[in-house]
DNA sequence: ATCGATGGAGAACGCACGTTCTCAACACTT
DNA sequence: AAGTGTTGAGAACGTGCGTTCTCCATCGAT
């Protein structure tokens, strides 16, 4: 009964597979990343790539949806750890601080992704609203609990703050969000 | 001396070729769109086009600044017909407004273009912050004028709303950053 | 009127992409 | 041990790109 062991491999394969096409993707843009460059990254056989997902537009997919996964549970990993409803909304700001900061940030891959496939693809433009909505529900969970109706200005400050960050290379669009979320949040 | 005619026509070729390729490029993604469709929907041969701009990379750059001055132009001449400081800063969200509901709409071109050549073309990277920061200090001044030292949040809020609309295709963003920087100017 | 240069149209080129195919090596069955 | 199906590696294919080249029409000068 050898099926555990290739499903097991299979498993494996494939997340060294989204890994490499995640980094690979973010780094440089999708369309200036070809499949052959993938396969070298992912130490996979091209056929065996494409036994996993039909085509690239589908690894683009599952590589956003499973990032996704990992973004929001980070993200909500790090801001429910503090109880207060007011500074759990302010941490959101400063695990983007966090974020900002690691090496080789180049902005939100959902927004890139958006730039460069929102009007070519619209299984692309699909995961990427899918994801902003899923962030903006989550967000709009911790805004609510503090009893001040400010989800769509926080909102907006994040994305404005992920978007500048990306562009400028400079953190501290982090840091002058949070303030104004505080501001916004009212004095406690 | 027919020196003048000529360069009235390159002139007016110039720009018949930069209005194509604005158009293309904002509809539909700049790597998704070939010279030979530019060439068609300019009306100029292939040759002509290589004559204004050497390569592709320098047509982009081109059309962002000419796009860059447009769209400050625009904006500017909407909100300082505006005097009082403090409506004109809330002017800017009526502009958003205008702009979002306009068929067509896909966001900024400028974040467009970060996500699609930001890492591949740094001629284009230097355009796009070059325009981002045109507008921050323009905005700057005009949130300046205020007395409220709310310039940063009041950009990212301008940013985030023109991301959000341009994911979601609803311009009901640049209600709630108005609505937002109205709270942070502080009641009148 | 003829020559020569200029410029237009688009065919042609080289390259790189996404995808498919070939074929040899291997593993598992009888 | 021989056969058979499956897999891996990467060559091959078709397409479409950015760019250049070829040819020919046009037009001003002599």
């Amino acid at each position: 009964m050898p099926a555990p062991l290739t499903e097991e491999r299979d498993r494996l394969d494939r997340a060294a597979l989204l890994d490499a096409a995640e980094r690979l993707f973010y780094e440089r843009g999708i369309q200036a990343v070809g499949m052959d460059e993938v396969r070298a990254a992912s130490a996979l056989s091209l056929k065996r790539i494409y036994r996993f997902f039909p085509g690239k537009e589908d690894l683009v997919v599952a590589m956003l949806r499973r990032r996704d996964q990992r973004w929001r549970d980070s993200l909500a990993t790090f801001v429910e750890r503090i109880s207060d409803p007011r500074e759990r909304v302010l941490a959101v700001f400063d695990w983007l601080a966090e974020w900002f900061a690691e090496p080789g940030f180049r902005g939100c891959a959902w927004i890139n992704a958006h730039g460069e496939l929102g009007s070519a693809s619209a299984a692309v433009l699909a995961e990427v609203r899918s994801h902003k909505q899923a962030f903006h529900d989550q967000l709009a969970e911790w805004v609510r609990a503090t009893g001040v109706a400010v989800v769509e200005p926080v909102f907006l400050l994040v994305e404005g703050a992920v978007v500048t960050a990306g562009i400028s290379g400079d953190p501290s669009p982090a840091r002058h969000a949070r303030t104004a979320a505080a501001a916004l949040l009212g004095t406690p």
